[in-house]
DNA sequence: CATAGTACATGAATCGGTTCATCAAAGCGT
DNA sequence: ACGCTTTGATGAACCGATTCATGTACTATG
């Protein structure tokens, strides 16, 4: 087999050793059905002796049209990303959205210039882009929506005018907040991912002002913007020093909500550190209700979000927009999934 | 902006409206240097225009030779694999590899039946492969192979003829089982992957019957193949339920080594169900340190290996053969990368 | 035997760019 | 004015397949 071809195989070559024209050899390899068993016989046979890798995937989807892949463009730099517990479920979600379709989902790079992380966009082959919670204002929004192809949004940015799958999350945050009122908290911290009222304008419609509205809204009278911690990124160290300065404080909080688990996490350690006990001296909310929420001890009462079903979601209709020939997307789609607050053991009632 | 095109625009089209020939056109958008300022603004404005989505992805990559993007061939089918605690921190590995390289990652679509899966490894639209700890006779190994693309195998098979990233998963294993010995414990039971011995012939090599023969030599003398217990998929679920059963048995083992965190955190969950307390009735080693581990109560005793380096080496070395100029795999590369056994709270000697 | 029908092979057109050898025009020094 | 170098535009060749209208040979039918 494969006798060295020091110069790259192509189609015609095949076809030629096997005495038959291309068009035949390409139907041998796409459509066996259309040629004789004579002539695919030979065609393979020739393509094994010359060492034939099959027809090459870029000259097939330029005249085809077809990329068979999904580009996933996603919140962070893709290093960071795949620090959040929520992205495997996500992922998980769309493989099994895109179960029936043969598809591949392309992880598009990312760059420290956001210049070249657009271009990335515009020159990703694929059949259409799945934006998952991008911030509003990220020139990826505006290079994937420009391709023409279908696009799902997904959490973020909510402006965009492509069908769009997310939760409430201004009711989901209240939820949260709301709880740790009726407990009876009243000095309740709060760990963010962006500053209080930061830039509220520009931002509008942001995930992030969206859950802090709710938590405003459901703490009520108890709400207070000077004990709103800033925590990035979203990983455990920064909500950890957040905390520790927190509870070091003169009046610390009885409670503390968090944007994530994650920072969920770090203000549980923080805790351990100073030995404060939780619940019993320190209630704590997470968000997403990832894995890590159960195994963390105590276990964290949380709002769960479905990830898994985002991911779904947006992988089944995108995939259908495509097959029905794209077009950005039709008319108008929205889906706001439901969410949940899991109450666990890291809250109580305030010490009286 | 964009007069509504009903039919797709080219390039060629951009070209005649800006009045420039498709050569100058092209230039303009890849290397805007050698064109004047006046043809690179008149055919950006015709764009504009025209509302063109720039110059199509597949086209340049057929011209050009190269796709941007590198294949990931995973253990399992992609829904499964986003459940495994590791594959976030392998994937960012990656990522991280390919910083400087604005390189795409493609995970190829998987499918309940093999061939099909293979042929999506035929058709990917990369420029070379990362296999990812896949079983031996996996035909989508053999698919990548015939490609003539670079590639990298982590993990596994061990056999491929590629550059290969890894670790030394018997003698890791054996430092595990090793330490077991070590306090004392003379019934040990195992969580695996596989079945003991299970044709040890055609699975030499693999994985896991590498960790099963380092537990077995670690465990010396203690070796029972009576408590070796089969657990699949790689979940909690399955190691719950064995472990449940093992610990009803007239003579239930003072310590169980897990070929993963996973397993191990539901044996964790099966001690805690029946009141046996963990370490001081039962010890319990995992293996991968996943951030799981840590967050387990008790934390983990498992052995560590270096998920992110094992990702960020193989794109490296990747990125690198491709930026070569293609060929599969020169001179045999290896790396055997060190684990270590990270001791925390699960372990202890036996009761007396 | 004529006619229609079937089965299959052919090869040119096409997908949408990139590249490069040529050539024209402009700038420059003397 | 002349030769020489720069700068930039041109257009044809090419990347490697797929597809489809056309043609041929052979079979079935009446």
């Amino acid at each position: 087999m494969a006798e060295s071809a020091n110069r790259r195989v192509r189609l015609r070559d095949v076809a030629e050793r096997a005495g038959v024209s291309v068009g035949s050899a390409s139907q041998a390899f796409g459509r066996p059905e259309l040629v004789s068993d004579e002539v695919r016989k030979r065609v393979l046979a020739a393509a094994e002796a010359l060492g034939y890798p099959g027809p090459d995937p870029a000259a097939r989807r330029l005249r085809t049209g077809r990329a068979g892949a999904v580009g996933l463009i996603f919140a962070e730099r893709l290093g960071y990303q795949f620090t959040d517990p929520a992205a495997p479920a996500f992922l998980r979600g769309i493989a099994r959205g895109m179960q029936e379709a043969p598809t591949g989902l392309l992880l598009i790079p990312d760059s420290r210039y956001r210049e070249e992380a657009a271009s990335a966009v515009r020159e990703a082959a694929v059949d259409g882009f799945i934006i998952y919670s991008v911030p509003q204002n990220d020139p990826r929004v505006e290079a994937a929506l420009a391709r023409r192809l279908p696009v799902v949004t997904v959490d973020q940015p909510r402006g965009a005018d492509t069908p769009f799958v997310g939760i409430d999350d201004r009711a989901a945050a209240r939820s949260a907040a709301e709880y740790l009122h009726e407990l009876g908290h009243r000095r309740v911290a709060v760990l963010s991912f962006i500053k209080a009222l930061d830039r509220a304008g520009t931002l509008e419609l942001d995930l992030s002002v969206e859950r802090l509205e709710g938590y405003r809204e459901g703490l009520a009278d108890a709400w207070d913007p000077l004990l709103v911690r800033t925590c990035r990124p979203n990983a455990p160290e920064p909500a950890r020093e957040a905390t520790l300065e927190l509870l070091r404080a003169s009046d610390p909080p009885t409670a503390i909500v968090a944007m994530s688990d994650i920072l969920a996490i770090g203000a549980l350690e923080a805790a351990n550190e100073l030995g404060v006990s939780v619940p019993a001296e320190l209630s704590i909310v997470g968000f997403d209700d990832s894995p890590v929420a159960t195994l963390a001890s105590p276990p964290l009462t949380t709002v769960a979000q479905p990830h898994e079903e985002k991911g779904r979601l947006a992988a089944d209709w995108l995939v259908k927009d495509i097959a029905r020939g794209a077009g950005p997307g039709r008319r108008r789609r929205q889906a706001i999934l439901t969410t949940e607050l899991v109450v666990r053991e890291s809250t109580a009632p305030p010490a009286s």
